[in-house]
DNA sequence: GCTTGACTTCGAGTGTGCTCGAGCTTTTAC
DNA sequence: GTAAAAGCTCGAGCACACTCGAAGTCAAGC
């Protein structure tokens, strides 16, 4: 099988079928290709590129700029650079956000243990 | 100083004053002390709460889990142990979310390491 | 030829967590 | 005594990221 279906898709990328098609709408994927019937077909090129778009998605990139990036890669060669730099932004981003949690995780620690001495006594 | 006004809380703790009113009225803490006018008066053990809160806040824990951790401690020491509880839950949360930004945050370097050296070439 | 099931579009609806604005009161300063 | 500043309540509105449902198409199986 060289392409799936959208059902088949969602499944493999933990997807909804309503959210595969919302990606498509709001321009994340470029408009993937269709059987005579008009039913998408999806690439092992679109699995991938969900699939690295779920990354930057759960790492708290926003929409808006998942499609600055999609914009970006649909304009070629020329905005490699371009990309790098805005991935690097975004690394930069989340390093600072998991050493926020990192240090808001050491509260939380405190007061677990606070509670359990308290039980304690 | 024994308090501060809603003005002087928010600007301490990085909150707006619409929100500050907003968690007191969905319960994420109990109604401050007020003036003769009306006005809140936020004392330090006020300021303390909030600060822990924004702390669950910004490790992803939702309101309606926060109010229950409220609910407990509105109920004295007898929750201490379901308090210590629900915060371990928590903890435990967090740590897998951790984990899981820095394994996709290896991708986003992978991918961005793929853009800079096809940049060179 | 009719049902079933997977798919289509389109627009409206949902949940979360605030955010805002209208209309009012009170205190302070001139 | 009046104007400005700070606060109040209440309900509506908003941004985000989906999520859902109605109404229709198309192909396969009986």
């Amino acid at each position: 099988m060289t392409h799936k279906s959208i059902r088949q898709a969602a499944e493999e990328l933990n997807f909804s079928i309503h959210a595969l098609r919302y990606y498509e709408r709001v321009g994340l994927i470029s408009p993937v290709t269709r059987g005579t019937n008009g039913h998408r077909h999806y690439s092992n090129e679109d699995l991938c590129w969900l699939s690295f778009l779920t990354c930057l998605r759960n790492t708290g990139m926003s929409i808006s700029t998942m499609k600055a990036f999609m914009d970006l890669a649909r304009q070629g060669d020329g905005t490699l650079t371009a990309r790098a730099e805005l991935l690097t932004t975004h690394r930069e981003q989340v390093c600072a956000h998991v050493a926020q949690l990192q240090a808001q995780l050491e509260q939380v620690d405190t007061k677990i243990q606070c509670y359990q001495q308290q039980a304690a006594a």
